[in-house]
DNA sequence: TCACCACCTGAATCGTGTC
DNA sequence: AGACACGATTCAGGTGGTG
C-alpha cells in the first residue's frame, strides 16, 4: 500500500477559523491539501426595498454588505476566482460542495462546470417549513440547490454509497432531501437575541454531506465559514476543518460553538464497509481450499447449462473454457457477467450462487469481518 | 375590461406545428406575439459508451444527434439564440418556462438572467418512479428543474395563484412538485412498440405549468415541440400552441396526438376568482393524475348539491366557486368543512366520499403505505 | 376476475487494479 | 499510458402470462 501524503510544508493547518478575507486567504493554502470544499457563498440575492408581512410586520431579510454586487459580471468573476482556487487547494480526488438558490445558483454552476469541475448530482433541500410567499405573486420558494462535483472528471472521489442506502432503509439515497431549515435552540442568537447570521444552515444537511463524500479524517475546507455549522458538524463526525471568515462576530460565534461540540465514539462513526473495499477472493482460492473439488459442477440459475471446475480455477463447458466471468459471458452471448452471482452449486438440491462460497474462504482465511469485532472496536 | 390585442399582421398562426429548425422558424415569428414559451431544449448531456444495469442487460439512454453538442461554448452560443428569440417573440407581460437537468440547467439559467430574463422561481419536478443509479457511485438523480422567468423585471406576468392555492388544499403551492414520469399508456409508441421519443414529458407537468401561468386563449409557444405535449394540453386547457419540430416523425406523432385530445368544456376551464398538514395529496392532484375529470360531478351525502369540478381544482356550485373545502363549507353555511368527506363522486349509482380517491392518488404517487401495515396499527 | 409473479424500462454525464 | 481482467451494481411501476 502507498501512503499518499503531501509533503509536510504543504499541509494545512487544521481544525481552525482565519479571520479574513475569502480570496486573500484562500491564496494562502497549499495546492492540493484539502479532500472537501463546503461553500455556501453570497446569493447575490438584488433584493430592492424591504418585504413587509400581510400583517404589516418587517420581513428581516438578508441586508448585508456581504450579499451585494454590482453586476452579474462582479458577481462571476468573484465565483472564478474563489471556485478557482478550492479547485487548486483541492486533492486530485477531492470534491467541492456549493449551495445556493434560483438567484445565484445558475451562475455558480455554469462557472464550476467551466472550470473543469466535474458536476456528480445536483441536491435539492426541500424545506419542510419554507418562509411563505407573502405577496402571492409566486410560489413559495421551498428549496435551495447544492450542487455536488468532483475536482475532475477523473477524480476517484469519496462516496459512502453503503452508508447512505443504509441510513434511507436500504433505498439508493435520492437526490432531493427533506429537511427543516434552522430555527429553534440549534439557531445561534446574539446577545440581543436576535440571529446571529442571516443564513446559518441546518446541522443535519451538513451531517449528510460529509457523511456522504467524506472519511473520517479528512480536512475539509468553509471558505465562508459564517457561524460554523461545517465545523462544528466536522467535528462532531471526526473530520479536521478550516473556515474562513471575514466577520469577527460571525468567527467568534463559531468558535465558541464549536468549542462546545464533542467528536462522536468512533465506533458510531464507522461506516458500512463496501464490497468493493473488501478484502478479494479469487475464484482460484475457493478451490485451493478444498471448497469446491476440481470436476464437480458449476450450473447457471437455470439449471440449463453444466460447467465443469477445472483444477487451474477454469470452468468448462462444451468446447469453451475459461474464468467464471468470462465462461458466464460467453454462454449467455454477453459482453461481460459477474461470474459469482451467475454460477450456482447445489447443495441439498438446490442451488446456490458460489458468492456464498467466498464467505467461507474468507473466515478459513481469516478475512471475515467479525460482528463481534465490529461491536468491540 | 381591455382587449390588448397585437396588430393583426403581427399575429402569428394559431395551433399549428412548424417543422424545420428551431432558430430559422423562430426567426420568422413575429415580435410580441406570444403570451408564454414552454422549452424542453436538448440537455446536451455528454453520454461516453454504454451503461449497463446489474443484471446486464442495456439501458436505453438518450443518443441523439439532436443532443450532441462539440462544447459548453457551442452549447451556450446555440441557447443565446434560442432563448433571445424567444425574449423577442414574447409579449411584453409573457413569460418563459425552461426545463433541464444538472447537465444544462445551470448554463441555461444563466444565459436567461445575461439576456434579461427576470427569474420568478426555479421548480424541482420530483420523480416518483426515476431510474436508480446503477453503479452506485451518485445520488439517484430524482427531479429536473424548471425555470420560470418573466421578460423583464418589471413584466405584469400571469400567475394563477387563487386557482393553485385552491388547488393545494388552501396551501400556497410550493417550488417543489412530486409527479410520475411519462409511462404506461400516455407514453407514445412507434409502430415497432418503442418509445417514440426519448424525452417525453408527462402531461401532468404541463396541465400544472399551463394552470399556473397562463389563461384560456393564450398563445403557448413550444420551440422544440417533439411529440407535443405541450400542444395536447394546450388544446385541452383552451389554449393555443405553436410548436416548432425538425424531426417529421415526431411532428406526425404530435399532430396525430393532439387530434385526438378535446378541449375541456368552458365552465370546466373557469379560474377562481382572486379573491392541514393532514393531506398529504392535495385535491389537485387527484385531478392532475386523472382520478377526476374537470366538468364531473360532486354531491353532497345526500345527493341535493351537485357541484362540478374545475380543472384548476376548484368546486363550483351556483355562483359559488372554491377549494373543495370552501364550498363546502360555504353550502352547508358554516365555518369550516372537510371537503374531503363531504363531497362525494357517483360510482355504480351509489355515493362514496372522494376520500377514497386520495388512497389512489397516494398509490400512483407512490405514497400509499403497506396495506399490512395499515392493518398492524 | 383476481392474485401473483416474471419481466421490462426510464433525459445516465454511473470502475478499479494490474500488467 | 493503455489494455485488459476482475467483478460491483437497481427502484417504481407497467405489462403480460399463469393459475
Amino acid at each position: 500500500m502507498v501512503l499518499r501524503r503531501s509533503p509536510k510544508s504543504a499541509r494545512p493547518q487544521r481544525d481552525r477559523i482565519i479571520i479574513g478575507d475569502s480570496l486573500e486567504q484562500l491564496a494562502k493554502i497549499p495546492d492540493a491539501s484539502v479532500d472537501l470544499v463546503f461553500a455556501d457563498p453570497p446569493y447575490n440575492l438584488q433584493l430592492d426595498g424591504e418585504l413587509l408581512r400581510p400583517n404589516n410586520t418587517r420581513v428581516d431579510g438578508v441586508d448585508n454588505d456581504w450579499d451585494r454586487f454590482a453586476s452579474f459580471a462582479d458577481y462571476d468573476a468573484f465565483c472564478r476566482t474563489w471556485l478557482g482556487e478550492c479547485r487548486r487547494i483541492l486533492k486530485p480526488d477531492g470534491a467541492i460542495w456549493v449551495i445556493g438558490s434560483y438567484h445565484n445558483v445558475f451562475r455558480l454552476g455554469a462557472t464550476m462546470q467551466d472550470l473543469g469541475f466535474w458536476i456528480l448530482n445536483d441536491v435539492v433541500w426541500r424545506k419542510v417549513n419554507p418562509m411563505p410567499n407573502f405577496r402571492g405573486r409566486r410560489f413559495t420558494n421551498a428549496h435551495e440547490t447544492l450542487i455536488w462535483a468532483a475536482r475532475d472528471q477523473k477524480s476517484r472521489y469519496t462516496f459512502n454509497y453503503e452508508s447512505l442506502k443504509a441510513f434511507n432503509d436500504d433505498l439508493q439515497m435520492r437526490s432531493d432531501w427533506l429537511f427543516p431549515i434552522c430555527s429553534g435552540p440549534e439557531r445561534l442568537k446574539d446577545d440581543d437575541g436576535r440571529k446571529a447570521h442571516p443564513t446559518q444552515k441546518p446541522e443535519a444537511l451538513l451531517n449528510r454531506v460529509l457523511l456522504a463524500s467524506s472519511n473520517v479524517g479528512d480536512v475539509v475546507l468553509d471558505p465562508f465559514f459564517g457561524t460554523g455549522t461545517t465545523g462544528a458538524v466536522a467535528k462532531r463526525l471526526g473530520r479536521s476543518y478550516i473556515g474562513i471568515e471575514r466577520d469577527k462576530d460571525y468567527a467568534a460565534a463559531a468558535r465558541e460553538r464549536i468549542a462546545k461540540v464533542r467528536q462522536l465514539p468512533a465506533s458510531a462513526l464507522e461506516t458500512q464497509p463496501s464490497k468493493r473495499s473488501e478484502p478479494r477472493v479469487p475464484f482460484g482460492t475457493i478451490i485451493e481450499l478444498g471448497i469446491l473439488k476440481p470436476g464437480s459442477a458449476l450450473f447457471d440459475p437455470r439449471r440449463k447449462i453444466r460447467a465443469e471446475v477445472k483444477a487451474d480455477g477454469t470452468l468448462s463447458w462444451q468446447k469453451s473454457q475459461g474464468s467464471i466471468h468470462r465462461l458466464g459471458a460467453h454462454v449467455q452471448g454477453k459482453q461481460a457477467c459477474n461470474g459469482w452471482t451467475f454460477w450456482h452449486f447445489e447443495t441439498g438440491g438446490k442451488l446456490k450462487p458460489i458468492d456464498e462460497l467466498r464467505e467461507r474462504a474468507k473466515q478459513q482465511l481469516g478475512l471475515a469481518r467479525m460482528p463481534a469485532l465490529i461491536a468491540a472496536e
